[in-house]
DNA sequence: CTAGGGTTAG
C-alpha cells in the first residue's frame, strides 16, 4: 500500500466544496453541519482526496461516519486508489474502528478487485461477523477465485458464525463457477438446515448451479419450491435450458414466465437467442426477435450480439449483417461475432475487409478476433494473408495462443502444404497439443497422406486418448486409400478401448419444430416416404452425372453394400424430408453435428440444380450454400 | 456493512 500523501489528488477541488467549507470553517461550533454539507457535496464532486486534504489542513474535524461515507462511495465507484487513501488516512487518525467500519473496508477492497488487501484487513480484524465472512466470499466469487470463496465456508462454520441467505447465494454462485458440485450439494444440505433454501436470491443461485451441471430436474425442483419468483429466477432457468441447447424447454419456460406476469429482460432475450442459435432454429428465433421489438426492448450490444450470432448460425448472413449495422454501440464481441459469421460462410475477403474496417475504427482486437480472421483465411485458402495476420498479433501486444497455431496448421494443411505444416509445428514456440496434431491429421485425411497421418494420429492418441475424432480420421485415411485391413484394425482398437464415435445426425426446422435424423434410425413417422423420395431424386441426379463416391463409406463391406450405405447418410435423409415437405422455392436449411461428407456434398450440389433449390448446410465447421449446381465453398472446405 | 441470472473462438 502506498502512503496516503503520495496519492493526494492533483485535480482542482470542486468549487462548491471549497466555498462551502471556507464559509463555514470560521465557525467552530458548526463542524457537524460542515460534515453534513461535505457529505452532500462529496456526492456531486466525488473528490475524496480533497476532503482528506481538508482534514489535514485542519479545516474539517473528521468523524467516523465521514470516513464511512468516503469508503462507501469509493466502493460504489470502484475507486481503489482513493479507497486506499481513505483507509490509510483513517489508520493514522485517532479513531478506533468498529466492526461495521471494517466490514465496509473489506467490502471496498473486494469490489475494487483487490483481494489481497481485503484479506489482510480481514485477517487482522479482532472479531468477524456473518457480514465480514460473506463480503470476503463474495469478493472471491466475483473475482474468479471461487475455490477461495468455498474454502472460507467450513472455517466460518467452525468458528460458530451462522451463515445467512447472503452467504448461501454467494456460495452457490462460487460452486457453480468452480464446477464444485459435490461441495455445492453439501452446502445445499447445510442451507436447508439453516432454513435459507426458499429465499429467491438463494434459489436463483442454487438452481443456476444445478443448471450449469445440466441437472435441469434438480434446477426445476428448486425453482418450483421457491416462496416467490422473480425475473432473475426465471432467467436462470431459461439460461440453463439455453446452455443445454434445449430450445424447446427454453421457449416453454419463456411462455410460462409471460403468463406468470413477468416481463422478459435483456437477460431473457439473449438466452433465448443463444438457444435458437444452437439448433439453428431460424423461425423460432425470428419469433422471439419480433416479440422483443414489440416489447420495446432496445437492441443493446448484449442482445444484439446473440441475435447476430443466431442469424449467422441459422445461415442467414444478410440478417446477421442487418443486426450488426443497426447496433448503436458495437463492442469487440459484436465485431468478433460478425467476423466469425463471415469466416464460417467462407467469405474470406469480406472477413479481411471487415477486420481492416474494425482496425480503422481504432477498436482493439483481442485473441478471439484473430482466431476469427485466421479461420477465415483457412476456409478461403488465403495463405499469405493468414501468415500476415498471425504476425500482426504482436503489433497489438497479443501473444498467439495454441488456438491460433491450430488454425495456421489447418490453413497450411488444407492448402496441401503438409510438410510446411509439420515444419511449422516443429518450430512453434509453445508445446503442440492434441488439437494441433488433430489439425495436421485432418489435412492428411483430406490429402490422403497415410504416413504423415499415422505420425500425427499417434501424437494425438498420446495426448488425448479419449477423443474419438483421431481414430475415426485415421481409419478413414486407411479406408480411402483402400487399406481396409488397417482401417479395420483401428476400428477394432477403438472398440476395445471403449472410445465411442459421436453418432452423426442432421436436423431440419419446420413449423416451429425440429426434425432430427440419426444414421440408421428409421423412427421418423414419414421414413418410408422419405426413402422412396430419395431414391427417385437419386435417379435424377445420376442422370446429370452423379457418381457415388464410395471412398466415404468407411466400413469393411462389399462394393454394393457400400453404395447402399452411402444413401442413408443423415444429411441426405434430412434433405429428402425437407424437399418432400417444404413449399417449392423455400430455402432449405440443414444442420449437421459433424462435417458433411464429400459424397453428400457432390450429391447436394446436383440436387440444387435438378430441383432448382437453394440449400444451406451448416456442418461442424462452416456453411455451404448450394445453388444451381455449385457450392459457396468452391469445394474447398 | 454482505447476495442471484446473459454474448463471441476451438
Amino acid at each position: 500500500m502506498k502512503p496516503f500523501f503520495l496519492l493526494r489528488s492533483k485535480r482542482t477541488p470542486h468549487p462548491s466544496v471549497l466555498s462551502s467549507v471556507s464559509s463555514l470553517s470560521s465557525d467552530s461550533n458548526s463542524n457537524s453541519s460542515l460534515i453534513l454539507q461535505t457529505k452532500h457535496l462529496l456526492r456531486k464532486s466525488q473528490d475524496h482526496l480533497h476532503v482528506l486534504s481538508l482534514i489535514d489542513s485542519g479545516s474539517l474535524q473528521p468523524r467516523l461516519d465521514l470516513y464511512s461515507d468516503l469508503i462507501k462511495q469509493c466502493t460504489n465507484l470502484k475507486k481503489l486508489r482513493e479507497g486506499m487513501a481513505v483507509h490509510q488516512h483513517f489508520l493514522s487518525s485517532r479513531f478506533n474502528p468498529d466492526l461495521f467500519f471494517l466490514n465496509s473496508v473489506v467490502n471496498m477492497y473486494c469490489k475494487c478487485a483487490s483481494l489481497e488487501d481485503a484479506r489482510k484487513v480481514f485477517d487482522e480484524m479482532p472479531e468477524r461477523d456473518v457480514v465480514t465472512w460473506t463480503a470476503l466470499m463474495t469478493g472471491y466469487a466475483q473475482n474468479e477465485q471461487p475455490l477461495d470463496a468455498l474454502r472460507l465456508f467450513p472455517m466460518m462454520l467452525g468458528l460458530g458464525v451462522p451463515p445467512n441467505q447472503f452467504t448461501f447465494a454467494t456460495l452457490f454462485k462460487a460452486a457453480g463457477a468452480a464446477n464444485g458440485y459435490e461441495i455445492g450439494e453439501q452446502v445445499h444440505a447445510v442451507c436447508v438446515k439453516f432454513g435459507c433454501d426458499l429465499d429467491v436470491y438463494v434459489g436463483s443461485s442454487l438452481l443456476d448451479m444445478y443448471a450449469r451441471q445440466e441437472r435441469m430436474l434438480e434446477a426445476c425442483l428448486v425453482f418450483d419450491m421457491l416462496e416467490s419468483k422473480n425475473e432473475v429466477s426465471w432467467n436462470a432457468l431459461i439460461a440453463g435450458y439455453a446452455r443445454k441447447v434445449d430450445g424447446e424447454n427454453a421457449m416453454m419456460k419463456f411462455r410460462e414466465m409471460q403468463r406468470s406476469g413477468f416481463k422478459a429482460t435483456h437477460f431473457t432475450y439473449s438466452s433465448l437467442f443463444s438457444a435458437c442459435a444452437g439448433t439453428g432454429a431460424l423461425e423460432q428465433g425470428k419469433w422471439v426477435h419480433a416479440h422483443m421489438v414489440k416489447s420495446g426492448q432496445k437492441l443493446i450490444a448484449f442482445i444484439g450480439n446473440t441475435l447476430l450470432d443466431m442469424y449467422a448460425k441459422a445461415g442467414s448472413i444478410q440478417d446477421a449483417r442487418k443486426v450488426f449495422d443497426r447496433l448503436d454501440k458495437r463492442d469487440v464481441v459484436s465485431w468478433n461475432s460478425m467476423l466469425k459469421a463471415c469466416a464460417h460462410h467462407g467469405l474470406g475477403k469480406e472477413t479481411i475487409s471487415l477486420f481492416e474496417e474494425m482496425r480503422s475504427f481504432g477498436i482493439q482486437p483481442n485473441h478471439i478476433t484473430f482466431v476469427c480472421v485466421l479461420t477465415a483465411c483457412s476456409h478461403a485458402g488465403l495463405l499469405a494473408e493468414g501468415q500476415h495476420y498471425l504476425k500482426m498479433m504482436k503489433m497489438y501486444k497479443l501473444e498467439p495462443e495454441i488456438e491460433h497455431y491450430v488454425t495456421v496448421v489447418d490453413l497450411l494443411g488444407r492448402a496441401g502444404l503438409l510438410e510446411q505444416a509439420q515444419k511449422f509445428i516443429d518450430e512453434m514456440p509453445i508445446e503442440p497439443n492434441a488439437a494441433v496434431w488433430g489439425a495436421l491429421l485432418g489435412a492428411c485425411r483430406m490429402h490422403k497422406n497415410v504416413e504423415l497421418g499415422k505420425f500425427a494420429a499417434e501424437r494425438v492418441f498420446q495426448l488425448d486418448p479419449h477423443d474419438s475424432g483421431p481414430p475415426v480420421l485415421l481409419s478413414n485415411i486407411y479406408a480411402s486409400t483402400g487399406r481396409w485391413t488397417e482401417a479395420a484394425r483401428v476400428r477394432k482398437m477403438m472398440k476395445e478401448s471403449g472410445v465411442k464415435k459421436e453418432p452423426a445426425c442432421s436436423w431440419v426446422e419446420m413449423e416451429n419444430s425440429v426434425h432430427m435424423f440419426v444414421a440408421n434410425d428409421d423412427s421418423h413417422p414419414q421414413i418410408r416416404e422419405i426413402l422412396k423420395f430419395w431414391e427417385e431424386t437419386n435417379v435424377k441426379i445420376k442422370e446429370v452425372g452423379y457418381v457415388p463416391d464410395k471412398n466415404h463409406v468407411l466400413l469393411f463391406v462389399d462394393e454394393e453394400e457400400r453404395e447402399a450405405r452411402l444413401q442413408y447418410h443423415c444429411e441426405k435423409i434430412a434433405l429428402a424430408f425437407a424437399l418432400l415437405n417444404m413449399p417449392p422455392g423455400a430455402t432449405i436449411r440443414i444442420m449437421k453435428n459433424i462435417r458433411v461428407c464429400g459424397d453428400c456434398h457432390s450429391a447436394i450440389k446436383l440436387v440444387s440444380k435438378v430441383m432448382e433449390r437453394e440449400i444451406i448446410v451448416r456442418d461442424k465447421n462452416r456453411f455451404h450454400h448450394f445453388s444451381k449446381g455449385s457450392c459457396s465453398c468452391d469445394d474447398y472446405w
